[in-house]
DNA sequence: TTCCGACAGTGGGGTCGCAAT
DNA sequence: ATTGCGACCCCACTATCGGAA
């Protein structure tokens, strides 16, 4: 039985409660796909590499979640670590056993659990072509819940505004809203799972920028942004998405006119003041983004526009 | 004709391993 | 010992094209 690549949400919108649509929430980890066969469990991700190596801990809390359920089981679902302050899913954290080798100490220093939410085989016989409500009803009666091994509830006809805030409350990466008529498509982008991650927005003083490649060169690849922290410019990340091809020719032209040879933005790491090219820091634009890193670096940032009406000397760095 | 899905391309924050410096 | 780079993870987003609606 060949491994399928995971279907995949599209972003978007939720829709408003009704009985067509489900609500799950959105986990903050890495996609993985579980085969569990009499030889045990193993996993590969959602590029279809095994992943197994990574994870003997979690392949073994599979096996005997499931050991009473026989051959041929698939199982799709997330890997996370929680953050033991807070219990939320930390992809920072998870990003250290990730790549750990199987002598490493990480496996036993960051506990990982599977967050199963998908079932898309049982004994060798597919049931991706069964409705999502079949399937999910499916799963809840195998019972896999156990150790690390979790399935997470889900809702129908349910106000997705207040699943957003529970998410928010605590701490997850948003909701995601599928049909409950959709049968599952390996390796597609369908409509029929819709993501809607929590984003924040800030704002981001233009402290230098940093050339294109391919079809971006002679323009703006990205901007190396910053904000004041008390006296200081200090960098809180790059961001290199959002644009059209317009706005990164306008950038670069605006850009080439406050070009500064000298710098006082502080914390950015050498590898990007190594090709970057340092402004006068006077230009604030609005951004997207996920969430900050443990060193306050925006995580998944756009660009949202030039703030035209703002004075760059009230930016300050953003702190949530 | 319009819209949607799929794909390619460009950019971000990270970790790790390994080679080059 | 440090730095640079590619391979993987997580992505956001634009531009394009062909086929479905």
């Amino acid at each position: 039985m060949r491994v399928p690549a995971p279907m995949l949400a599209s972003p978007g919108t939720l829709p408003s409660a009704s009985p067509i649509w489900a609500f799950e929430m959105k986990w903050d980890g890495q996609r993985a796909i579980a085969r569990c066969d009499e030889m045990g469990c193993r996993l590969w991700s959602r590029n279809l590499r095994e992943a197994t190596d990574y994870y003997p801990d979690l392949a073994a809390a599979l096996a005997e979640a499931t050991q009473a359920l026989g051959d041929g089981l698939l199982l799709d679902g997330e890997i996370v670590a929680p953050d033991p302050a807070t219990g939320a899913p930390s992809f920072g954290r998870l990003q250290r056993r990730m790549h750990a080798r199987p002598t490493s100490a990480l496996l036993n220093e960051i506990r990982v659990e599977f967050v199963v939410f998908d079932v898309l085989a049982v004994d060798g016989v597919s049931t991706m072509d069964q409705p999502y409500l079949a399937r999910r009803t499916l799963l809840d009666r195998l019972a896999v819940e156990r150790g690390r091994v979790r399935v997470p509830p889900f809702w129908t006809d349910f106000d997705p505004a207040h699943l957003m805030d529970a998410a928010e409350q605590a701490g997850l990466e948003g909701v995601i809203a599928k049909r409950t008529d959709s049968v599952y498509r390996p390796g597609t982008r369908s409509r029929a799972w819709i993501k809607a991650p929590i984003r924040r927005s800030a704002e981001g003083i233009v402290a230098a920028w940093i050339e294109g490649t391919g079809a971006n060169a002679g323009t703006v690849g990205s901007l190396v942004l910053a904000g004041y922290d008390g006296p200081d410019l200090r960098y809180i990340g790059g961001v290199g998405t959002g644009f059209t091809g317009a706005d990164r020719r306008a950038l670069r032209a605006r850009l080439d006119e406050i070009a500064q040879p000298i710098s006082m933005m502080v914390g950015a790491p050498r590898s990007v003041m190594a090709i970057a090219r340092t402004v006068e820091p006077i230009y604030v634009v609005d951004v997207e983004y996920r969430e900050l890193t443990v060193d306050g670096s925006l995580r998944h940032p756009s660009y949202r526009g030039l703030r035209p009406d703002r004075s760059a000397l009230e930016i300050a760095v953003p702190t949530r």
